[in-house]
DNA sequence: TAAATTTACTTTGCATGCAAACTAAACTAG
DNA sequence: CTAGTTTAGTTTGCATGCAAAGTAAATTTA
């Protein structure tokens, strides 16, 4: 008795259905992830991937935009665009390097340091919209999500 | 002797930093996965929402919009666009309902059954692209993303 | 050292994803 | 039966994500 002819559906190419995939998955937990973000970054005036530039430059500020690119894995068409967007709210500098006039580094501003404090509660409260995912989950889906991104990135440079 | 002071970073904010956040490997996971499925998609001439979508189909035929829409979870707005381009390009068909002229009604053509024999190849040939993850990992993963999701459902409902 | 190539972004065109406003049809209360 | 409400989709404005073309500066070749 298989739960897969329940309904009558012929057999067939079952890796296309849905509920057997992985990457849909991913799709569906992406996309409410952010939703979940958006009003708590509303409060700052961010969007999610603003957020995450400003995240990797509280941990590391004054790199340039390819090291930016590299760490946040945001497209770099894209990132030039939020970087201008974040400048023009004067949380960041854009400077372009004396040495490599193409270069530029991005330096956070007192405004851009000092809105660390106010995002510091961000990475809680979202924790807690997964009450079902436990410290061994969290750790175990980090991951296997690091397996696959390996494999995806690796794949590329090929 | 913690890792975390290694490069002599000041040890605070530690839940902003990107590598320890589930949620910045799901946005590179899930644009990743987009961007592996990009060239074999391109053969189909689909998008990744508009391959979701044909996949729901190919599963249960005829649904209404608002039930394709529970399913692929792909946002309204989008979707609106979406059946619009694929019925464009002949493989489904919008019927406006007689009981309740407010729903319609999507058909798969011809073509767009057809279509299910040339997709056939692409889960194999994306499970391919994740050597790391053998079957266990999958469900595991699968598994963890489906408590992710369950948690991040509810919340919005109540 | 002049041409070819590479590097570090920028710009462009197209396809979502999302919130919010909008429309039309069906439903509910009085 | 009519006003108010809910439901099913559509439209709009803004922000990416992505591939591909474009630019300017640095590097390598010949």
């Amino acid at each position: 008795m298989n739960v897969n002819v329940d309904l009558g559906r012929v057999m067939k190419h079952q890796e296309l259905w849905l509920e057997n995939q992985i990457c849909h998955r991913l799709y569906m937990a992406s996309n409410s992830v952010n939703r979940a973000y958006r009003p708590l970054l509303d409060a700052l005036g961010l969007t999610y991937p603003q957020y995450v530039v400003m995240m990797s430059l509280w941990q590391t500020d004054g790199v340039m935009v390819n090291e930016l690119q590299s760490t946040t894995q945001i497209d770099n068409g894209a990132l030039t665009l939020i970087l201008k967007k974040i400048a023009d709210k004067g949380l960041i500098s854009l400077i372009p390097v004396a040495d490599d006039r193409r270069k530029k580094r991005v330096s956070l501003t007192a405004d851009g340091k000092g809105l660390q404090e106010k995002a510091a509660s961000i990475p809680n409260a979202i924790r807690c919209r997964f009450p079902s995912l436990n410290d061994e989950d969290s750790t175990a889906l980090k991951l296997l999500l690091d397996k696959l991104l390996g494999d995806l990135q690796g794949q590329s440079d090929e």
